[in-house]
DNA sequence: GCTGCGTACGCA
DNA sequence: CCAATGCGTACGCAGC
């Protein structure tokens, strides 16, 4: 058998490659002499995109502290099922990003990924716990490598790296060399063991950690949390893919003509901010927003007024259009759409045109989720075009059910601020309630937008720059609202300021009530009010995913989008079932605050536009005037 | 061919 | 005194 050594903090660690009938025999023997240890467990592939077309797996791997087994399954019935065999019957396994894993198992060893999730620690849970800060952001990174760097060897080898330059030499490209390495080269080999190695001292490094940092009930919630995200991304989202490519090629259409509209002005690349800056000063406008790098900004916010179009496309009528700011803008998005959403959309969809993007449950400092591979918690929104090409399986609808303004609902319960406390409970429009005592009785809707976004302000840490930058509103009229919010609700500024003074006095966290560790930057105190409500915002929804799952719900939801769930259902029981999550979502009590939800019905397609019931609270469903009558949907 | 940076833009 | 938060993706451009 042939076997390879790697050195790892100067200890010989040994790789082996079972060929034989008797390679495979030593290495069940092996499994299950270390059975009583977390074995690590790994995967290689032909590359990332587990569901799309063409995919294969081509190795599972197993490693302790010193040793690792590289089982290579792909055109090997025998080894695959001793592979799918002793997965089955290790007790506890360790994976680095255990979803991907998870799903490339379920889908390629025939293993169902609650089995596995129900004897996995995900090493890339223990490191977020401990430090939930990306590399950009001063904190080690959730990546295998950096953290192995950090907790186990310096030295240790960036293993993609390593054998992406082996796929030069062998002539392919970082994304054809998955597929095209022989899958017994040496440095392959190597990599895949060495990957299960490191997994498996992460474990014996963090797990202690995590203990001695009171973070096992976090850990094991946030495990919970990964398998129904992880179900969510087997399951997948439909595409009308007939849909996405029209749309592909309108969109192109339409780029095209506002390119060439743009090109009359001399820019020929609408992307170079500099080329559209210089034409437009050349034009004679008066550009005078800069970027945090120093140049002329040319962003939306610019443009659209010099082409006299609000923030929602519409004519302002103040000036005559600039036709090469509207050109940009005009064909900036049109691309975007295309390459960002309907393209994104049409590439890596399964057999069954079910589009399976990767959801992390457990992504930024504030351990929000992110989906990515398509990025469709940030689909356009405001009309449906984008939206739509999400649908429901033939004779099933889409809906979702999401939490009524939760961030302003979770600070007024921290802060355990009375008059918001008490504005809630009584059901009152939050915005409302604050333009009127900002304002008193007769508020415009000029002072609502103004207190809305004072309010936001106080959640996200702005000051009365942004905020008038935002409305609009003169910075003294501003100032003016700033200190009206907080003799309203004097709690907010209170929480606000024990929160940020905890880090001038040294502290280098804070700890939500949920036990998660919120890393704070000395130069960003100001933000320590938005980490802890941000946070304490996803772990109720995330709570909620699990209450889901616990009702047996997982299999109608469909994506999470920070504060509210998409869901499919069939026809006929769709109201029960959307009144079911509702209930199961809504939190009568935290810490005094209702956390009310609002139930949407759409029709076939993800689309907002055509929202043909409302429910919110547990008031009966209404029907928006503006909805589109006639799509056919039983009541 | 690939990487890193700056810029921009979509969402909650 | 004061500070807009969190993501993912694409493009242009410089540099390897």
């Amino acid at each position: 058998m042939r076997s390879y050594s790697y050195r790892v903090v100067g200890e010989e660690t040994v790789t082996y490659l079972p060929e034989t009938a008797e390679d495979l025999e030593a290495f069940t023997t092996w499994a299950r002499r270390e059975s009583g240890r977390v074995i690590g467990v790994d995967t290689e592939g032909t590359g990332l995109d587990t569901y799309a077309r063409g995919n294969r797996l081509r190795t599972v791997q197993f490693g302790t502290a010193r040793e690792a087994w590289v089982l290579r399954v792909e055109g090997r019935p025998g080894t695959w099922a001793t592979a799918r065999d002793v997965l089955l019957r290790l007790p506890r396994i360790a994976l680095h990003n255990a979803p991907h894993d998870w799903l490339v198992l379920d889908r390629h060893l025939d293993l169902p990924m609650e089995v596995l999730a129900s004897k996995t620690t995900d090493t890339r849970i223990l490191a977020h716990l401990l430090d939930s800060r990306g590399r950009e952001d001063g904190g080690i990174g959730h990546g295998l490598k950096p953290l192995s760097q950090y907790y186990i060897d310096p030295d240790a080898p960036d293993t993609q790296d390593g054998l992406i330059s082996v796929f030069r030499e062998l002539g392919h490209t970082k994304s054809t060399g998955w597929a095209a390495i022989p899958s017994d080269h040496p440095v392959y080999v190597r990599y895949a063991g060495l990957d299960t190695i490191f997994a498996s001292r992460l474990l014996d490094v963090l797990g202690p950690q995590v203990h001695e940092r009171g973070l096992m009930r976090l850990a094991d919630f946030e495990h919970q949390v990964a398998r129904v995200c992880a179900a969510m991304e087997r399951r997948g989202v439909r595409v009308n893919s007939e849909y996405v490519s029209g749309m592909s090629s309108r969109l192109a259409t339409e780029a095209e003509h506002h390119r060439r509209r743009a090109s009359r002005y001399g820019v020929s690349t609408i992307g170079s901010t500099k080329q559209v800056a210089e034409a437009l000063v050349a034009m004679g406008e008066n550009l005078t927003a800069t970027t945090s790098g120093g140049a002329l900004q040319v962003d939306k916010d610019v443009l659209l007024p010099l082409a006299d179009l609000d923030p929602r496309w519409e004519r302002l009528g103040v000036r005559e259009p600039n036709p090469l700011a509207d050109a940009v803008v005009r064909a900036k998005r049109a691309a975007r759409w295309k390459t960002t959403y309907a393209d994104a959309m049409a590439s890596g969809l399964d057999e069954r045109s079910r589009l399976h993007p990767k959801i992390n449950s457990l992504q930024a400092r504030t351990a929000r989720m992110s989906i990515s591979k398509p990025p469709l918690q940030q689909l356009p929104a405001g009309d449906g075009t984008i939206r739509k090409a999400m649908v429901a399986e033939p004779g099933s609808v889409i809906g979702s059910v999401d939490y009524s303004a939760i961030e302003m609902r979770v600070l007024a319960a921290l802060s355990a601020d009375r008059a918001m406390v008490q504005a809630i409970r009584d059901g009152a429009d939050l915005h409302d309630f604050t333009a009127e005592q900002i304002y008193g009785p007769d508020f415009t809707k000029r002072h609502r937008k103004v207190a809305k976004t004072v309010g936001f302000g106080k959640v996200y840490g702005g000051g009365a720059e942004s905020i008038a930058l935002q409305t609009g509103a003169p910075l003294a009229d501003v100032r003016r609202a700033i200190a009206a919010y907080d003799r309203t609700f004097p709690g907010i500024k209170r929480y606000s300021a024990r929160l940020t003074a905890r880090g001038r006095y040294g502290a280098k966290e804070l700890i939500s009530p949920t036990g998660r560790i919120l890393p704070l930057d000395r130069t960003r105190l100001y933000a320590a009010t938005n980490y802890m409500i941000q946070s304490v915002a996803r772990d109720v929804f995330a709570q909620g995913l699990l209450d889901l799952d616990a009702a047996g719900l997982t299999e109608h939801l469909r994506l999470p989008v920070h504060d509210e769930v998409i869901f499919e259902a069939s026809e006929t029981d769709v109201f029960e079932l959307a009144e079911e999550i509702q209930r199961t979502l809504t939190v009568p009590e935290f810490y005094g605050v209702p956390l009310d939800t609002e139930a949407e019905i759409f029709g076939a397609a993800w689309e907002p536009d055509t929202t043909r019931y409302i429910r919110t609270g547990d008031q009966p469903w209404t029907t928006p005037q503006e909805t589109a009558p006639g799509l056919p949907l039983a009541s």
